[in-house]
DNA sequence: TTACTGTTGATTCTCAGTATCAAATTCATT
DNA sequence: AATGAATTTGATACTGAGAATCAACAGTAA
């Protein structure tokens, strides 16, 4: 209790400041820090894990009827913008969105059968990706990795 | 020269071996190697790179007006099925195919101011990312890696 | 030939995401 | 508070990739 306690304070803490760190995106740019937008900011915060734009107009829908669905895609670019909210492209069409700001980074683990998603990552690897754009005269930025195969519920499955 | 004509008559031997493979997957499955198909085939096959579906309707087209564009989506997922052509998804919402028969498996490295990309392999990644599968229970059929970043003419012109 | 199965191209449809735009809201200045 | 400029919003129309539909059309096997 006292740990679950603990963690949910923390993660309040983080959603803190990355509702500060979105004011501040705004600011920056001009932007206004409308109720709409803090609507859909909370609810996407809310969110374990990746949605859909879809999805969470859906969820928005139900803090505040009015709000429109052009807007929560506006918005989750605007996050995406700011660098709290990053695309995941699971290529099945659709575009998904995962809550970023103060999270470590991480890669995708995807079950094909099922089509549970599962967060990884190796230092190895990102040490390995930097060499090797580096060797091609590249300067890094950004990368984007997909794991796809079984879990282990599904692996028996099949075969 | 020689060395040209000697890399042509390779690719050549490779594509007589692809289109071969691509008959084998059609015989297996009960389907017929119809005169689209290889028409449709020859004109991917001669691609550099890769190729959107609707970039190869319009090329097809120049070799046989008659042929339709679901054809070519079509017979692009055939060979995809067949393990001759392979899907890459640079996420700009259009799914691009690249042949893939007899080419040693590589990822992508893009650069997001010009746009060109470089087929990268590092065999040290590819064994990282079978570990860390395992080590999450999954058996591992297949990932999708890219790298993005500024090649070395265009990290100069910004900053 | 006939019956059967797979294929094709034209067309329609779906669905994610974007553009448009008038009305509403907010901000800065007076 | 009032004015005017700039941003934002939601409804709606639109776009473009890709899939579904379907009648006409081949091969294939009896």
């Amino acid at each position: 209790m006292k740990i679950k306690k603990f963690i949910i304070k923390g993660k309040d803490i983080i959603m803190q400041s990355a509702r500060e760190q979105f004011f501040q995106y705004l600011a920056r740019k001009k932007l206004r820090f409308t109720s709409q937008r803090a609507i859909i900011f909370d609810v996407f915060w809310s969110v374990d894990g990746h949605v859909s734009p879809e999805e969470l107009y859906r969820m928005t829908k139900e803090k505040d009827r009015s709000i429109g669905q052009a807007t929560v895609y506006r918005t989750l670019k605007l996050l995406s913008d700011a660098g709290i909210a990053r695309e995941v492209d699971f290529s099945d069409g659709v575009t998904r969105y995962e809550p970023y700001y103060g999270q470590k980074h991480h890669d995708h683990l995807i079950c094909q059968e099922c089509g549970q998603s599962v967060e990884v990552v190796d230092p190895r690897i990102e040490k390995l990706q930097e060499e090797l754009a580096w060797q091609h005269g590249f300067t890094l930025s950004g990368h984007s990795m997909y794991l796809y195969g079984y879990c282990s519920q599904c692996s028996g499955k099949q075969a």
